[in-house]
DNA sequence: ATATATATTCGCAAAATACAACTAATCCCA
DNA sequence: TGGGATTAGTTGTATTTTGCGAATATATAT
């Protein structure tokens, strides 16, 4: 692990891989792409497809394919906005937020089996040192700021 | 910020959204999974396809693919190996090695910009907790696992 | 010789994505 | 108030990526 770079690399790739394989919960298979949208969906208060698709980065057209499919899973429930009809209000249905809690546990999990090969002190340090990069990518004027 | 699955979701999105953003270099439009290939090929020593294919985790068939593409961009060389001649030998051409470059110098760009937001100290200890997290990930018997 | 391993190729099907065109609801301002 | 612009979301169409299975070629191992 010579430069910053490197380490970023394998870090992130490792976790895309983490995320890969921590989507197929119960009898549905759940892709990467849909358990971020479950994720989000679960996280914002009432929020709008286009909510959304926007922190996602995702193009309003294939979200709104994606959230088709939810529904169909019994996942995902749309319901017309009282204040504009035109917006659809995303919410998780049971199921919906049985298969996040799912994919929670399991993130956790592993997680948890990563800090285990730490010290509780150290395992402070690591969790305060994604805190400060996330609010430190926030500020960052460039790109990747889906989230506000 | 509540807790720690939170604090990574958002963060490896971030890192994943970064990625996306810096694929394309010079007059070859390089997609994600293409750029990881030229980073690990740089990265491995004589690596073979297998190699680089269960690195990244991808199809053996599908690599086929994306390496006969790298290869008409002029930005791979594939050399059959001496020792044994079933297996080719992956390697960067100079193109390559310049998209490589430039895409390293995008990420470092960008992550000396992230990182100018806080205090040496604050990199310092960052960097050394994405190193501790990058060896324990390795450790971990579960999954993602693919760096050796 | 036979089995095994590396890689290529082909056909197929599924999924993700993007662009353009469309509907419907709302906004705005003259 | 009325009509054009705007916004939210959907749908058609086409492209791309990917994975799987099977067949093939070639080289290596036992």
């Amino acid at each position: 692990m010579e430069n910053t770079r490197e380490l970023f690399q394998i870090m992130t790739r490792r976790f895309g891989f983490l995320n890969k394989n921590c989507c197929s919960v119960g009898d549905h298979d759940i892709s990467l792409v849909q358990s971020h949208i479950l994720y989000e969906i679960d996280r914002q208060h009432h929020p709008s497809m286009q909510q959304i698709a926007d922190t996602l980065g995702i193009d309003i057209t294939t979200f709104s394919r994606q959230i088709q499919s939810l529904v169909k899973m019994n996942l995902v429930k749309k319901t017309p906005s009282s204040e504009d009809r035109r917006v659809s209000i995303l919410s998780l249905t049971p199921g919906g937020k049985d298969a996040a809690a799912a994919i929670d546990k399991k993130m956790n999990a592993y997680l948890n089996e990563v800090f285990s090969h730490m010290s509780d002190f150290e395992k402070e340090i690591v969790v305060r040192s994604i805190r400060l990069l996330n609010s430190c990518m926030a500020k960052s004027a460039g790109c990747c700021n889906p989230m506000g």
